[in-house]
Formats: C-alpha cells, structure tokens, sequence
DNA sequence: GCGTTAGTTGCAATTGATTATTAATTTCAC
DNA sequence: GTGAAATTAATAATCAATTGCAACTAACGC
C-alpha cells in the first residue's frame, strides 16, 4: 500500500514490479527528464531484469495515465518527466545538458492571445529555450558529474 | 545563371540536378514546411531519378549552410523550409495541418530575460503552439485539400 | 489457499526515419 | 578536354520506438 501502489492503481494499471521500479526511478529527483534508454540503464545498474521493449511500453502507459509527461528535447529521443507538477517549460544548456525548468505568465498568456487571433483554439504548446551556462567552470563540473 | 544556382554558388555547393530540383520544390510556395520524404514524394512525381538518401543528404548540406530552416512538429518526422524570411515560429492545426506563422517580440523578448536571470546565453528556441481552427468547415475543406 | 482470466512481460522481429558505405558518375577549375 | 575532388545512387546499417506472440502473473471471487 505505498503510496506508488495508489498511482499505478487510480491508473487502472496492475501492480507490477517493472511499473514499481521505473515509477521508483523516475520520482527520484536525479531522473528528472530522463529517457527511456536511460530508465533502462538504471534497471540494468540494479541487476533488474526487465526489457526494453517493457520501459517503452510502461513509459507510454504512464504517459496514457498521465502519470508522466513527455518531451522532446533536441537531441531526437524523448525525455519523460512526472507530471505531479504544474505546466512548465525548460531552458536547456547544450553544453552540460542541464535542464533548467521555468514558467512565464506573460508567454502563456501572448500564447493564448496570438491563437485565438489566428481563430485557432488552443490545445497545447512546446517551447524549449536552448543555451550555454555563462559560468563554464559550473557548466562543465556539471556535464562530468553525468558520466 | 538562375539565382537558384546563385545561392548554391554562395554555399559553397556545386551545381547538381537533385540540388536544383529540390531547391526548386523548396521554393514552391505550396511547399512550406515540407518534410523530407514529401520532397522526394514530389521528385517521383516529376519522373526525377533522385535517391530518398540523397534527399535527406542535401536538405542537411542546405541545413548547415544556413539556406533551410529544420523544424520538429509534432510528429516525429523534421520538416524545413527556406530560411529567407525572418525568424518565425509557428501555430499548427492538429486537425488539417495548417501552419500559420507568427512573430511575436514580447515572447522573444521575454525568453532573452528568462535565459538571462537563469545565467545562461540563448542560442536558440522552438516554439509550436498547438490547437485546432475555430473555423471547422473551413479546417475539414483544408484537411481535405492536403488529400 | 486456489483457479480463472485478463493484463503483463520478455524476446525477437519490425517499423519508420535517418545515416553510413562504397563504387560509379558528375562537376568544374585548369 | 582532363583529372582531381565532390557528388550521387544504391544499398546496407543504425537508431529510437513499436509490435506480435507465447509464456507468465496479479487480481478477484470462491
Ligand atoms: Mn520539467
Ligand atoms: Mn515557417
Ligand atoms: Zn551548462
Ligand atoms: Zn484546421
């Protein structure tokens, strides 16, 4: 009855150990925006035995669930993040990959405006700003310590 | 001597028939945002003897010397368009496709401010907004125009 | 506890987009 | 015109992601 359980449960979503497992690394706070390949990475670290083709499918059922939400960073794969937060958008440091998470009432709001004067309704948006650390010294300590 | 070859000439590319002919469906105005398998789709058409892989080679050589624009709409596949006119970004109708391009400088100037209270140096961003036309007769003859 | 069954998994094969390789062809400066 | 260098077509290879399927298992009721 962790609290885990209750997630994958209000999801219609069997208790299982790979759901236990990747919900497990994608709440720890490391993983934020992490990819699939990656999630696997860890399970492979932990001597899990669980398929790749199972953290795809997973990944897309929490997706589904709405249990996480999926970004696609420069870069071609897809990123997952858990979605218990409210909406943000990221500014991404090209260099050491840092992944730095903001909202702006004004953009939201410009958004919103410009559709509704092209007599577009509004569904959803993606903007990613993309960047280099002004402090380099911190920007490439930080792009070591991601192996 | 057609300016088409000019602007190859300036990018420090030779004069092909696949570059000509793919710059030239570039340069189709019914051929905005177009993605690399539609280029190719298009040379078919037209009885060209032009290779997928060299499609994909050329819009990337065109990419790099700055003469097309490469997009990530919603999905999956990169779509590009010439880069002449001034940055744009762009609201999409997941319905008929339609892209309207827009251009906004309270978000661009909002994402500088952003990038720099976050101690990093914008290089570059992408922003889609998402949504469906208000207009649906109007979106549903679009959709059906794109066949 | 125990059986039923719908949901889930691992594995291998597959897809769709894109890139690499290589041998043959073409461009273009001389 | 010639020849070196760039470019191409064709094909194989790669990469992320998905799918088919037989074997497994969590969940529910008895
Ligand atoms: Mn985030
Ligand atoms: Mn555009
Ligand atoms: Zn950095
Ligand atoms: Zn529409």
């Amino acid at each position: 009855m962790p609290e885990q359980n209750e997630e994958l449960k209000r999801a219609g979503l069997k208790i299982t150990l790979p759901r236990i497992k990747i919900l497990a690394i994608l709440q720890n706070p490391n993983n934020q925006h992490i990819s699939a390949e990656d999630v696997y990475k860890i399970l492979l670290e932990q001597q899990e035995e669980i398929g790749l083709a199972t953290v795809y499918r997973v990944l897309n059922q929490f997706d589904d669930a709405g249990i996480v939400t999926r970004h696609h960073f420069e870069g071609g794969k897809s990123v997952f993040e858990l979605s218990h937060k409210k909406h943000h958008d990221h500014l991404v440091c090209l260099n050491c990959g840092k992944v730095i998470e903001f909202e702006d009432d004004i953009i939201e709001q410009r958004q919103e405006d410009i559709a509704k004067s092209h007599k577009v309704k509004l569904t959803n948006h993606s903007l990613y700003l993309y960047g280099e650390c002004e402090d380099e010294v911190a920007c490439e300590a930080y792009r070591k310590s991601q192996f």
